[in-house]
DNA sequence: TTCTTGACTTAGACTGTGTCTATCTTAGGA
DNA sequence: TCCTAAGATAGACACAGTCTAAGTCAAGAA
């Protein structure tokens, strides 16, 4: 946490407060908040912060590679900062929930030379889609 | 296509022009349409269609399981007719094209019970991203 | 320490995508 | 041919995100 915000001090960063808390509030494990929820999080501590700058700070955040952007339905983009592990996502159909998951082997590799179509292939991501525990309970 | 209006009509579906016409639009091979795209082209037939008809019928025929709502990338969702053929998506990070691809394997089975987390998993999108032939040439 | 300046923040207007509502039209059965 | 509920329409509305112009302030300079 602390590191993160030595490492964009070195890369150059003003280090206003509202950047900080943005930060702050992006800490942690299985995180994946929406702009409107880390901005509501923010003015918690910060309560002048504007949406404009959350928004800009997480573009920035995801322009150097310390968050990453996962849109995981057509609803609101969230923001997971576990960027330095490769990981997939495993999203629940009912209630929306997110956890990060670790599949075995590359996805990359199962995809043939003849399926690529002259492209340059650099990433793959992996979207899981089932039923947590909770609501399969509370449905079945 | 007229197989697609059969089973339409099957399910009780009333055969309006409009749905016609939008089911027409979305025929064919690696089509990745926006619900504005099919409204435009739907137009070029049908000059008064509105644009709550292309929604509420595209929302129908994903509920039907004829078309597939793909979003990938946070702008608007895309509607794939090919969704009696399981396949994933390439994506071109420049310019955004779309191809329909076959990797080898299933998904799921790379997922562990240990990183199940209770869920219960029915699915698994597989979204590789790069650049294709034609944006390489032209940024290199 | 104070000054300076350009990077940063702000409020709010604006855009694109999608949904909803009240009213009008029409496909298809009687 | 007529009836009527299903479907279509225009346009208001909602949500997520972007942009702009003006004000503020972090951090280097003196």
């Amino acid at each position: 946490m602390s590191d993160l915000l030595e490492r964009l001090r070195d890369r150059g960063w003003r280090l206003t407060s509202q950047r900080r808390v943005v930060a702050e509030v992006l800490d942690g494990d299985h995180v994946h908040l929406t702009a409107d929820e880390v901005h509501a999080r923010a003015a918690e501590r910060l309560p002048e912060i504007s949406r404009a700058t959350v928004y800009n700070t997480l573009g920035e955040l995801v322009t150097l590679g310390e968050i990453l952007e996962v849109s995981t339905d057509g609803r609101a983009k969230r923001y997971d900062p576990n960027a330095h592990q490769p990981h997939q996502h495993l999203v629940c159909f009912a209630c929306g929930t997110i956890r990060d998951v670790h599949p075995t082997g590359d996805p990359l590799a199962a995809l043939p030379a003849g399926e690529r179509f002259g492209f340059t292939i650099t990433a793959a991501e992996v979207t899981y889609r089932g039923l947590c525990a909770d609501c399969a309970r509370h449905s079945g």
